[in-house]
DNA sequence: TTGTATGCGTTATCAT
DNA sequence: ATGATAACGCATACAA
């Protein structure tokens, strides 16, 4: 920049005004964006960053066992959502894998020095260490997925998982099955849990735990084991929900090598509306999640709280609307 | 780091020095980290990063149309090889989405004002902007996928497509199918064009320009109907070499749908040997893809790029083995 | 409209 | 082993 002020015969002062507005004359204007092509000038953002004390970069942290970083299309969704909305606001997502202790506290750190301005996380536990970080260095964030017990002061933007979970269920039930069982997945996470307390509460005094397969992830090859045990200790099940579609496409597999036609024998339905709903055979009834709104959403929670003027509402709960297709 | 020093009665000169490494009497090392934990110091990496004119970051950029950022299962590992070498070496690696032409010019900022002292780039294509830019500001830089041509002179990691996709077709030539129809994908990327041509060469005398169906994007639908529009031309295809294990599995399904068993009636391989190759029935026979090795050595590349040592070899080709399950 | 001066929080160089 | 001090490149408040 010293450079450009030379070469164009003004101050520094000058040129940073017309780098970042002010009153600049014409001629000056001119003659130094003259000047910055001529030294090919370009601009020093830790410097500005240390004198702004910002960054304009809010980072994007998936706090999921890499194996469903990998698979979940979901995340990429709500990757993609957030970026667009930050991006209208010219703020850089970066997006910091964790896939390791160290990772863990080199991304604090980076965190925590100013690297970014706000943060959205992903699928949080409520005992990740990220979160006690995240409170004591005060930094601008949104959690997506669920509210973390710790930082009840933060926001967070998610669905409904309990309330779509019950509503899919009754319509498996309305259309006349009458032994429903459920694969459950991801116990462990707000959202596999959810789902199954909602199912547990349309079916009432229907439930029978004998019915629910429980496996760890949400994943294809799991799909399959659970409808294969599910099978196993009822053949009579005619309906199942399935915690998420790629879980459901492999209970499809299961039950094509059983023998049983799908819709008519048993119905399925998934959850998340994910690629997996459409190249199923046949396409997948589920819960369609607005994976890319709750992006867009966590990212303008963030922007507003680094812009700071207006209080910032504690929780967005998005639409998942049930999609019938034919699989039930 | 002002106060830390006060609270500790040292110069700020020797607080540094705890930080950082060097001679510090144990006295005054236990005094400053006393102050350090009270005043609840973290370093300011704004400052650091100007002050060193580094960054200790690595930029990710994956230059997919973002269909495939959410699906292709190798980018996501590349990802998760590259963070681990990188992690090794304490820096901390950052993905950049780029969804859109704002996205592109607000990267390019980023990338040059030194938030990052390096890069790895996932499928670029020659026309990319992003490789002119990288060029002019000098940033130590790997490509991944193939050789940019625009920056001949920038190390590259990669595999054989080529040769993988004539070794694997030999294979299936081997098996006795006489009618080997391709599915080719993505044939405006290098890889898949590559495959493509290995598939050619493979074929020699024998290849028929008619037994090959070409889709746009290595995507499960796209392999049904690349499928379909196989036995469209030949009904009597007995064997075929999909352009990924997504539009594998599609080509499965078409298959199927179409009343073909696989392997008898037909044969079927893909590329990638990603978990779509273990899920689907029967599991395909498919070159492996080294993906979390290429992002290591891309990583590697770019620390010793950084490092500046010694001079960095140009490009890096790992192997891509056949592995034969049943699919074929 | 333009120039000047000071501060942002580290690192690094030099004395001591 | 430690302290003082000058960069690092930009932003900004103030003066002109």
């Amino acid at each position: 920049m010293h450079d450009v002020a030379a070469a164009a015969g003004v101050s520094r002062g000058t040129v940073n005004r017309v780098l970042n507005g002010g009153y600049v004359s014409a001629d000056a204007r001119t003659a130094i964006e003259a000047a910055i092509a001529k030294v090919g000038y370009v601009p020093n953002r830790a410097a500005s960053m240390l004198a702004r004390q910002r960054s304009q970069a809010v980072g994007f942290l998936a706090l999921e066992p890499h194996s469903l970083l990998l698979e979940d299309p979901n995340i990429g969704a709500i990757m993609l959502g957030a970026n667009s909305a930050l991006s209208l606001a010219d703020h850089q997502m970066v997006s910091l894998v964790i896939d390791s202790d160290r990772d863990m506290q080199r991304v604090g750190r980076y965190l925590s020095g100013g690297f970014v301005d706000g943060a959205i996380i992903v699928s949080a536990r409520s005992h990740d260490p990220i979160i006690r970080l995240i409170g004591e260095i005060g930094l601008p964030t949104t959690f997506v997925g669920h509210p973390p017990d710790l930082a009840r002061d933060m926001p967070y933007v998610g669905i409904d998982n309990i309330g779509s979970a019950r509503e899919i269920t009754r319509r498996l039930m309305q259309t006349g099955r009458t032994r429903i069982g459920m694969i459950a997945a991801a116990l462990d996470r707000d959202s596999g849990a959810d789902r199954l307390t909602g199912f547990k509460e349309a079916l009432g005094d229907r439930f029978d735990p004998g019915l629910v397969a429980d496996v760890p992830l949400y994943d294809y090859t799991y799909g399959v084991k659970g409808m294969r045990a599910l099978l196993d200790r009822e053949p009579a099940v005619d309906g199942v929900f399935a915690a998420s579609d790629a879980v459901a496409a492999g209970a499809l597999e299961a039950l094509r090598e059983a023998g049983r036609r799908v819709p008519e024998d048993v119905g399925v339905v998934g959850f998340d509306d994910s690629s997996w709903a459409l190249r199923t055979q046949p396409p997948l009834s589920t819960v369609h999640q607005p994976a890319r709104e709750v992006g867009r959403h966590a990212a303008e929670l963030v922007l507003r709280q680094i812009a700071g003027t207006e209080p910032v509402e504690l929780s967005v709960v998005l639409d998942s609307p049930v999609v019938w297709r034919h699989s039930a």
